[in-house]
DNA sequence: GTAGATGCAAACTTTTTGCAGACTG
DNA sequence: CAGTCTGCAAAAAGTTTGCATCTAC
């Protein structure tokens, strides 16, 4: 099953591309994707299938009333934990040192074997810190 | 204002406490209370004022399809990193020196203070190993 | 007796789906 | 041209709310 490089499909990449440290809900792509003419079925199609190719990555942030997908870009962030912020939503990841360091060391005292692309470390971030 | 000791409310409550330390989805809890004659406004409407109170506390958990609430049991994790099972669900904190240690670490190395409340870390618990 | 809760049904919000027509390669 | 996508509108999920009735104290 091939795939076909859609208007839709170009235009919510760029969009993507555009938000690439930041977690979007699909909400959010919805409604400013449908300014450029690009209707929900498609967003939330789309979304689903990038996820389910491991193109993007589906998060959960907490304190959100109202339950939504979030999506994250993520290329090559295997291995890695990220960090996002609660305030702005910016998302990062933190040092594979860190992330070693923290995954031996749950390891060690709780037996408990993390999953770092599923985990995600809220907070402030340092630009949102005063 | 007070409240009173409703008949639904004494029942939601030794539900969430025979799941302590397991995430439960509010339609999840819906569903099993239906039974007992709870209606799910009740539900609903008591979940989000325990919530409001401190008395639960909302996840998020990944890769649910569905978004939905979801409860974890918390007198005083207050201070106390989570660690929650992918496959079962159960929760619990991780000791407070892992805890400090992650804070402090991510704060020197990446600038961001992990709100401790809010954070859970997926995996795998030891039960769930093999 | 009265403030506070409940149940029901209806509204809302967010996401999914069926299908006819449009577009990509 | 064939197989994929899209848009629309309708259906599903999940959650919230208004209101009359009921219950706890």
């Amino acid at each position: 099953m091939k795939t076909y490089e859609t208007q839709q499909r170009k235009i919510l990449l760029e969009y993507l591309g555009n938000h690439k440290d930041e977690s979007v809900s699909a909400l959010n792509v919805v409604e400013y994707l449908a300014q450029y003419g690009v209707s929900k079925s498609a967003v939330y199609r789309n979304l689903s299938d990038l996820e389910k190719d491991g193109k993007i990555r589906r998060t959960a942030k907490p304190g959100e009333r109202t339950a939504n997908y979030q999506y994250v870009a993520c290329e090559q962030c295997k291995g890695k934990i990220h960090i996002s912020c609660i305030k702005c939503g910016k998302t990062a990841h933190i040092s594979g040192n860190m992330a070693d360091m923290i995954t031996e060391g749950v390891k060690s005292e709780d037996d408990f074997i993390i999953d770092k692309q599923e985990t995600v470390l809220y907070g402030i971030c340092k630009d949102c810190k005063e």
